[in-house]
DNA sequence: ACTTTTGAATATTGTACGATATTCTAATTA
DNA sequence: TAATTAGAATATCGTACAATATTCAAAAGT
């Protein structure tokens, strides 16, 4: 004999997946898959963004600290076709908080205006230094009084790669 | 009538899809879609990583500083489950490299030893520190002369975070 | 002999579909 | 009347499949 029947409601519920969502099929080239796996079980890399910022009113509980979700590529990564990495040697620059062995994020992509920190190929090796300009002269200063700074000349060997964007530091 | 015909080497070469490669088709949760196809057109966030250190032999092509390539969330995040991040504020840490508005991450599945960096709250407010532990006391320090030293009672409103392992510092 | 045309062969790709999982309620049972 | 059970309804998931794209070389044309 017939049991249950047509009815308003029936039926598995929406949002029961493994993923509490739909979900859509799509094609992943094999050398990304564990990759994408990866990312789907981390939700992206979203991971919470507190703040050590005072909060107005009275202390409030750890819920309240919280900015919002952060993915770091995101974040530190802008124009990701013309962003590299360089690693950092030497003390030129710890004035400007960059230390040996840190991870620079350097984008190729942004004008190498003055001030700016920039990383530039001399005499075939890697440095980074701040650059100056001025009217007459352009210069790649270090940040560290034992280091001289160098001319850039427009027809030598110096060649600017990029500009720094961000340092990564691990304490 | 009939052209072509049965020979080896016939069809379409493997290798010539959009990826270069074979695919897989997996589902994906909708919300993530977009992030899945930019981390599939980044190759993964994969970027070169090179080397400020001075090369063995004469001085070499900008290839030759190449060390490999890098994913900032696998460099950065072991733990992702246990990871999260703090933005910094005041000066209190400036002597370990951590400023005003840089972003900390934050490992919570780390054990908070002697000497490392932690995130901690006092009074209902995230603070960073550098833990100090004797044989009888622990105390929380600040590395900036300015600012004193918190003493770490067992059974006080002190809770330890996280021990922080990367400064993410904006030039 | 050289060029062009055409169908065969095979990789690629998006999606339709069968199988499964889950939940609801009416019918049955205690 | 309350607890149990079976069938209906519908979401979910992996993958098979049809349609497409691409290349190769034999046949036809010049």
């Amino acid at each position: 004999m017939p049991r249950g029947g047509a009815r308003l409601g029936a039926g598995r519920p929406k949002g029961q997946g493994k993923y509490r969502e739909p979900t859509k099929p799509i094609r992943i080239p094999e050398s990304l898959l564990g990759g994408v796996m990866e990312f789907i079980s981390t939700e992206g890399y979203n991971l919470p963004l507190y703040s050590c910022a005072v909060q107005a009113g009275f202390p409030s509980p750890a819920d309240d600290h919280i900015e919002g979700k952060l993915d770091l590529n995101k974040y530190l990564i802008k124009h990701p076709t013309a962003t590299f990495f360089v690693r950092a040697a030497g003390d030129s620059m710890v004035n400007a908080g960059i230390h040996s062995g840190d991870i620079l994020v350097v984008d190729r992509s942004l004008e190498a205006k003055h001030g700016k920190i920039v990383i530039a190929a001399v005499d075939g090796q890697l440095t980074v230094k701040r650059l100056h300009k001025s009217k007459k002269d352009t210069y790649l200063m270090p940040e560290n009084d034992n280091f001289e700074p160098i001319k850039f000349e427009e027809n030598s060997e110096v060649v600017i790669w990029g500009v720094v964007t961000n340092v990564l530091h691990q304490v």
